[in-house]
DNA sequence: CGGCGCTACGTCCGTC
DNA sequence: GACGGACGTAGCGCCG
């Protein structure tokens, strides 16, 4: 049992504690993606009852793609200045 | 003109109430698409601590994805039922 | 400049050979997508024909679909049994 | 068995020839839908060809997308044309 | 005209 | 660290 390969027989082990802590894990990520699942749901809800207050989805849907690109950029330029501060701190 | 256009009108007006509206669409929106992030992120983390312990996860995401696909089939299987059902009862 | 440049120059390269290259490309896929709209109305023709018959076209799809389900699943399963044995066989 | 059914009834019945025609109909589409998969593959194919000698894939698509979109509107109005041509023969 | 299925794009992971 | 491949998701077109 010199090493690596230790780490992989616990995990692929076929019985016992290995076998429900995987269990857990599966269950975890299926649980996470149901609340996904849901949420996306709601997006759709949203977005429904624009339409039937008359406002066109596909333009709505435009408009929060720019504004995310927006705040992307905004970040990046945020990113970008931090790593100026903190270039300037070590010099 | 009495109706018809009362929609467009609200939905497109440029001033005072539609623009409210519309403001809370998009942050609706917005909110709940940063909720569907934060929950990939969720993902992504249980994703990172079962390789930690080291299971693979590319097998963890390929078992995930054949659970999700069988219920998937399931539900097509009973969507097939009652349309044969529906089909006879036109019979 | 030796190379590096030169694959981009070739691609970007407003002039001569580049150009028929493209042409060329652009060419082959439209007869490509051609070919496939053609299948396509072929699809399309044969659920006419059956619904011509008085087959529910509906049903029809969702069989085959279903079908394709499977075929999918079991492709999947094979793929995640060879993970299991390469995993193993790594142990 | 007034009327109406008696299609229904060929269509869905449960032995002999309908059985055999229903095989027919869904192996017709699923042979197609593999010619139509295997082109779809193909200009997979070309993309990465092209790619591989340097263009870039999103711009090719934009463009075939604008040819694509150039001769609907030609068509549309040849479609106009010969309109306008047959309603002076009429007059 | 609305809903659904399919295609195509963007994003993310694994590899070199 | 970048490239390529795979998956999930969002937009588009067809069917009912």
């Amino acid at each position: 049992m010199a090493d690596g390969s230790a780490t992989l027989k616990t995990a692929t082990g076929a019985g016992g504690v290995a076998a429900e802590r995987l269990r857990s894990f599966i269950e975890r990520v299926e649980r996470l993606e149901e609340e996904k699942a849901a949420i996306a749901g709601d997006i759709k809800e949203v977005y429904a009852e624009a339409k039937g207050e008359g406002y066109d989805t596909k333009i709505l849907r435009q408009v929060i793609r720019l504004r995310k690109m927006d705040r992307a950029e905004r970040q990046e330029q945020e990113a970008l200045l931090e790593l100026y501060l903190s270039a300037l701190g070590e010099a």
